[in-house]
Parts: structure tokens; C-alpha cells; sequence
DNA sequence: TTGAAAGCGCTAACAC
DNA sequence: GTGTTAGCGCTTTCAA
């Protein structure tokens, strides 16, 4: 006998309506009755199909997630928090990882809206992604994380004001020749973080020294050798943290000593920044605000499905963490050998 | 006009069953048909409800993850391959983060079974975690990742044989005085690692000199500093490379050099002990493998549900890497200064 | 307080 | 090739 509300309230000789209005409380019933359809329940050991659930009542409790990728510590803790607060309200999270493959993205945010998920939270992956358009003709609600979209409601981190902050800190410290590691420019929030680096040099007259580009990940630290050299900057910034780690290898192995010949600062602040020796001076993400806001929007465009209010883009600013990698500028640059 | 199969069928003039034909590729439709289908289905923008479909087939072409994190990376990577495996196959991925909380654990557990997954992968909580005859009550096909269980699909590393490994490298190496950072005993895996360790020790007849315990992160590591001293160890063995990496920083913070004045072995592998300097030597996870498997796997007892075979437990074998921390053992220990 | 009936959107026999 | 019909498991009027 198979475990159907049906067969529950044949059990229990009740109808399947009262079997449902036991399990939603949806009406009382009597103790008599409530104990029979109770009892049924229990030796079907029946539970409720989430699925037909859904499907009549047009929702399911359930979210979808993309991401590009969850491995990265940024995204896993994003990734993290919000499945963890959906839990909390309810929903289930359905997640998908782009790997940063357009195509892909857009297949997924498809199939999600096809599983009827009640909301997309979505990190997109290039400003090519065709998810923009789709998430508008799917008339679902959706907030974009970590970037910023215009017309579409958003979370973000303020990278430009992030990029200000690491500009203004090495500024401060004494530093006039400054470098740079920056990851791919395509990606606005690099592109950003490096405006904002930028802007606030300029405020000082200072222009960046020399700057290397190449991917957001750690093998491309190990090109700081090429900013190196006779009369090379004093200080290096790093458009993330794993850059900046995998800079801070090269530079150790190359004899400098940190922070003392070379300021590093990064971007992102994830765990292992706290604990290279010297720590890490890092731009910090607000990645729990970023994930508790996106939900807490996500939640709340679904109550109001129909409000149409004007969507938001809402600029989360990052803080300045300040610790060994950075010092004082010298006035000769290189290992002090 | 909603975009249903019975609207779509209308607009194009047929039955609803000829436009499900035409989505499934069931039955050869007159090319005429076909073309007319096709541009209803594209006037009203219609996307087949995955819900209702799975509600009619009894699947539902989706799985249940359930891990106790997804930050550590370890987890992370594992999430990462299922999710693109299966995504590769057609399923949708259901994740369910348990924090470690058994209560958790079993609530997401039924969740999932609710929502009809087809299959169940899980990277369960503790030893006390009450998955294990959910399990089998639900009756869904489930594969245990990263942990053994008896009586069940389960693909996990060989802690044991990987704790030997590590042994027997130190030992090769001439330490006979040796140190452990030991992380929760309660977690079978740490458990199995620390056995495999000691046995091999005690084949060349050496016990641990001294062992710490701690949970299994950063900041556990920073205890290493209980093990030093007069006549402590010449090498250290951590039971991750979380923990590894706070003691390496520890050392070199007291002056110790690495591994000159001590040897250290990790477990796992994860992104960040290459890139240390010196790079960690540990025993790496065979990640790839275990996600791939238990993906496999599951997919399998997916395929013939029917086929009630016996259960069985994998055990991958993980490899050593040896890199930069480890070396042949001094006479005197401690910081040569 | 409980039940009958309709139907969410889809597919699968089976008929034609 | 295509249509008719029934029904997956649930909720929701509405009536009693």
C-alpha cells in the first residue's frame, strides 16, 4: 500500500481532504479524528509529496542558485550562507555552478525556471551572460549577487570604494611607487577595484608604477616577479587575496622580506590571509551582509510577487583590514641583502 | 494565455499528447505538425513544468546532497564535481548544508525525500547521525561519500592507509621523535588516519612522542607550540592541512625553519599547501576519484532500481605528495639559532 | 467538523 | 501520425 494521502485516508476512514487539512492545520478537526488520520500516517509512514504539493499550489519552496563556481572561498561562503537562511525560512536550494561557461549559465537559469523555483539568486559570470534578458522574459523573481546590474535588483560589494581604500592606505603608509596585479579586466569587478585603485592614486597625483594582468587565481601571483627590479614599487596590490598569496610565495622566495621591503595588499579576505606570516592587509568583502541581504530581498520579492516596485541595486561597502603585510615605505626598494 | 502543454496544443491546432510528443521525441510527428508545435511553443514561450512531469513519472531527475559544509575545501571540491557531474546528466542538484547538526541532517534528509530525489549522496555528520536508517526506511538510493559505512554505498579514502603513508615517509626519513596534531577522535576519519599513523610507527617499534587534540581548522594548528621543547619532536604530523597550516605558522613565527628544524605532514591536499613556502608535503585526497565514483555510482542503483545487490563500501586509496616541509631528520631539534 | 469533486500540468496507454 | 482518456498526489472551494 502505497504511502498517498489517498491510502492514508482510507486507513483512516476519513477523506483525503481532512488528511490534508490535518497536515496543513488548515482546519480543526475533531481529537477522534485527528488521532485516526495520525495513527494511519504513521504506519504508512507516509510523507507528503513535495512535488504534487507544488504543483497545485504553485510554489515550491525552493530557490535556485548559480554560481560560477563554489570553490572559490568568496563564492563557497556566499554559496553557504544563503542555503543556510533559506533553510532556515523553508526553502530548498537548488544549486548550479556555471563553471563561467555562458551557455551553461543560461541553460541553467532555464531549467530552474522550468523547476518552478519560486526565486534565482544568481552570480553571473561574464557581461556577456544571457541571463540578463532571461530572467526578465521568465517574470521570476531574481537578485543578482556579488555584481551589480542595472535594472535588476542587485547586492554587491562597493569595489571601486574598495579599491579607494587600499589606494589610500598605501598612500598613507608613504608609498609612491605602487604596482599592481590585476586580475581579468573583462570581469567589472576588477575593473572596478582597479578604477578605484586608480582614482584615488590620481587624487595624489600618483600614477600606478607598472601593472601585470593575467587570471584571478593564484598562479598569477607568481608574476609579481615582473613588476620586481631596480627601482620597482615598494608596495604591490593584488585584485584578490589568492593573487596576493600566491605574490607573497615568490616575493619570499625571492629574499624580500615582508613587510619590510614590500607592502602587499589584497582583496576578499579569506581565511588563509589571516594566517601567512605576516598576515595578510587585505580589502575585506562583506560577504555575510551580501548573502544575508540577497536573501532577505529574494524573500521579500517573493511575498510581494505582484508589487512592482523598481528594482535595486545596492552597493555593500567592503572594509580595510589592516595588518603585517603592510609598513612604511623605505626609501631604496628591494631585499635588503 | 499561460503557457501550458493544452494551451500550446490549441494554439497549434492538435492534442495536448501530440505536443508531449513532440517534447520527448516519443513518436514521429508529419513534419507540418512539428513546425506548427514549434511556433506555438515559441509564441507563448513555453517551458515544459518540470514539476508536473516528474509528478507523472515518478522521477524527477534530481539528487540530494548533503554535506556538513561546503567552505572547507575538501567539501567544497567534492560538491563542486558532483554538482557538474550530474548537471552533465541531466540532474538537477539539491543541496542541503547540515553544519554538522544531526537534527539537521535528518530533517534535510526527509526534505529530500519528499521533494522525490532520485538518489541520495551523503557526507554525513557524525557517528551518531540518524541518516543511516532514514536510509534504508526511505528506501532511495543512497551513496555515503567521504565516510564508510557498513551495510551501505559508501566511497571514502583510505584514512588508514593514508596515515601510514605519512608514517612511513617520516620514517624513512629518519624521525623516530614525532609529534601529532590530532583533530576530533570523535570523527571516524580522524580516528582512522591517527590508527593508521600510530600502526605504522609501531612496526619500527616507535610510539608518538606526544599528541595534541583539537578540532579540525586553523586555529587548532596554532597549538603546535605545546609539542615543542626540549627534546620534542623532529617532525609533526596533522591530521589536515587546515591544521597543518596553522602550525606551520606558528613554527616559522618561532623562528623555526621549515624543515630544516622540523618536518611537517599534512592530510588532504587542499589548494593552499602548494603555494606555502616551504610547499606541504601531505597525503592527498583522491577527490577527483571519490566524487567521480560515488556520481557513477549512484547513477547506477538510480538505473536499476529493482537490482538488489549487495552494498558496498570503496575505499580509494590516497597518495603521498611529498614537497618542501619534510626532510631528513637532524640529530638536535628545535631552532638552530 | 468533514467530504465530494475538480484540477494543477504533464505523460502514457490505447484507440483510431 | 494523432487524439482521447485517465491519473500521478496533492489542495481547495464548496456544500453538507
Amino acid at each position: 500500500m502505497k504511502a498517498t494521502i489517498r491510502n492514508v485516508a482510507k486507513l483512516a476512514g476519513v477523506a483525503p481532504s481532512t488528511v490534508s487539512h490535518y497536515l496543513n492545520r488548515s482546519a480543526p478537526l475533531s481529537s477522534t479524528t485527528a488521532k485516526n488520520v495520525e495513527s494511519a500516517i504513521a504506519t504508512l509512514n507516509y510523507r507528503v509529496n513535495l512535488g504534487a504539493r507544488g504543483l497545485r499550489q504553485r510554489k515550491t519552496l525552493s530557490i535556485g542558485l548559480v554560481m560560477p563556481n563554489i570553490t572559490i572561498p568568496f563564492f563557497g561562503e556566499i554559496a553557504s550562507i544563503i542555503e543556510n537562511m533559506f533553510w532556515e525560512k523553508g526553502y530548498q536550494t537548488l544549486l548550479c555552478i556555471s563553471e563561467r561557461d555562458v551557455e551553461r549559465e543560461f541553460l541553467q537559469v532555464l531549467n530552474l525556471a522550468s523547476r518552478q523555483v519560486d526565486g534565482l539568486l544568481v552570480a553571473y559570470s561574464s557581461e556577456q551572460s544571457k541571463v540578463f534578458e532571461a530572467a526578465k522574459t521568465l517574470s521570476i523573481p531574481t537578485v543578482f549577487v556579488d555584481r551589480a546590474v542595472s535594472g535588476q535588483y542587485s547586492i554587491a560589494t562597493d569595489n571601486f570604494y574598495g579599491g579607494v581604500l587600499a589606494a589610500r592606505h598605501l598612500y598613507e603608509l608613504g608609498h609612491r611607487r605602487i604596482g599592481v596585479l590585476c586580475g581579468e579586466i573583462e570581469i567589472r569587478n576588477v575593473a572596478e577595484r582597479l578604477a578605484g585603485f586608480q582614482a584615488e592614486l590620481a587624487q595624489h597625483g600618483i600614477e600606478i608604477q607598472h601593472i601585470v594582468h593575467g587570471r584571478q587565481e593564484l598562479q598569477f601571483g607568481l608574476k609579481v616577479s615582473q613588476l620586481l627590479g631596480e627601482n620597482g614599487p615598494t608596495a604591490i596590490f593584488a585584485t584578490n587575496d589568492i593573487v596576493a598569496v600566491g605574490a607573497w610565495r615568490t616575493l619570499i622566495e625571492a629574499g624580500y622580506r615582508l613587510p619590510e621591503d614590500m607592502s602587499v595588499v589584497g582583496f576578499d579576505d579569506i581565511e588563509i590571509s589571516r594566517y601567512l606570516v605576516p598576515p595578510l592587509t587585505t580589502v575585506a568583502q562583506p560577504t555575510r551582509e551580501i548573502g544575508a541581504r540577497a536573501v532577505k530581498l529574494l524573500l521579500q520579492l517573493i511575498a510581494d510577487r505582484n508589487g512592482a516596485a523598481t528594482p535595486v541595486s545596492v552597493l555593500v561597502s567592503p572594509t580595510l583590514k589592516i595588518r603585517g603585510s603592510t609598513a612604511l615605505a623605505r626609501t631604496s626598494p628591494g631585499p635588503s641583502t
